[in-house]
DNA sequence: ATCAGTCAAGAACGATCGTTCCTAAACTGC
DNA sequence: GCAGTTTAGGAACGATCGTTCTTGACTGAT
């Protein structure tokens, strides 16, 4: 039998979720490796063996969001009583903002990020299709680009009051 | 009197401009100072003595957008016929995309970015309160949230066919 | 105990980043 | 002409980027 090694002493789903929560916050470009290995607490070299190269790590933290974010969310969306309240919540939590980061900034420069991104909105299309949620006074129900452009516009918003880090 | 000195080479308009255009098809950190000074043919030394920085050059970019391109565009949209058609091709045309950028990647690192943007935002809300735009079947009026969430998605499919250097 | 194999720790790599420096060229006033 | 001033043209700067290399620690099976 092979020699089996040092076990790791980190958990790969952990440091996925932390990497999307980074990207959240920044862009791909201003985050660098070094913020990743500080605050994932993961060295660089378990993490160009785990993901590969930078790009790696960010597909997998993408892909690791739609799954473990977006996808829940879709499920409970079908089973909520009050849909628009808790729509209002997920926009406030900010949990459609890797996506929106990744749609704007990435998958215009990277085919297999827009890829992703493509198929996400795909699923929140089909939940939002599937329960179609009219506020009082309106015709047409609310629309995955409404949710967008309404989150797109918090960001903005509150940024102005946050100030982390501009020169 | 003074000596007058050797006449620049470049209108600057005409740069800042170009510079807008840059910044609509890439991100902010996707662009260098080298892409910068090759595509608005002007030279490292004329750009920092203009503009002081690239951060300074985006600044004015910005601004010139915001200014020459999106408040002629409430204006058209005041004296325009068919408002819903108008604001369509606008939306094809991709004359969001820099407000778009600027909104989602630099208004959260940048105060002063995140100030342009507001106001920006604030002169397009004015405009489309001051000329509601419905659609048959609608009862509530198309909102600057719905055309930014609307274009955002088209460049993401758009992104998937167009391929420009991507690792 | 030894050996193979994996991970941690950090130095170090070449490339590229935004920016600055230096010199020649082009213009205006004397 | 000469002096003064501003731009063009590049080379060059330190810093940081993503990535790789080197060394040693730790593990399980022989």
């Amino acid at each position: 039998m092979m020699a089996m090694g040092r076990p790791r002493g980190f958990d790969e789903e952990t440091v996925t979720a932390a990497a999307a929560a980074l990207f959240t916050t920044r862009a791909y470009d201003g985050v660098g490796v070094d913020d990743l290995v500080r605050q994932l607490e993961v060295h660089r070299n378990s993490l160009y063996k785990t993901f590969g190269s930078k790009r790696g790590l960010y597909l997998a933290a993408l892909r690791w969001h739609v799954s473990h974010v977006l996808q829940p969310l879709t499920q409970r969306l079908r089973s909520e009583k009050d849909t628009a309240r808790f729509l209002d919540a997920v926009i406030h939590r900010g949990e459609l903002d890797l996506l929106l980061l990744a749609a704007v900034e990435r998958a215009p420069a990277d085919a297999e990020v827009a890829t992703v991104v493509t198929s996400a909105l795909h699923l929140l299309d089909e939940a939002l299709a599937e329960t179609p949620i009219l506020p009082p006074g309106r015709t047409t129900a609310i629309t995955l680009s409404e949710l967008l452009g309404e989150r797109l516009r918090m960001r903005v918003t509150t940024a102005s009051t946050d100030q982390k880090g501009n020169l």
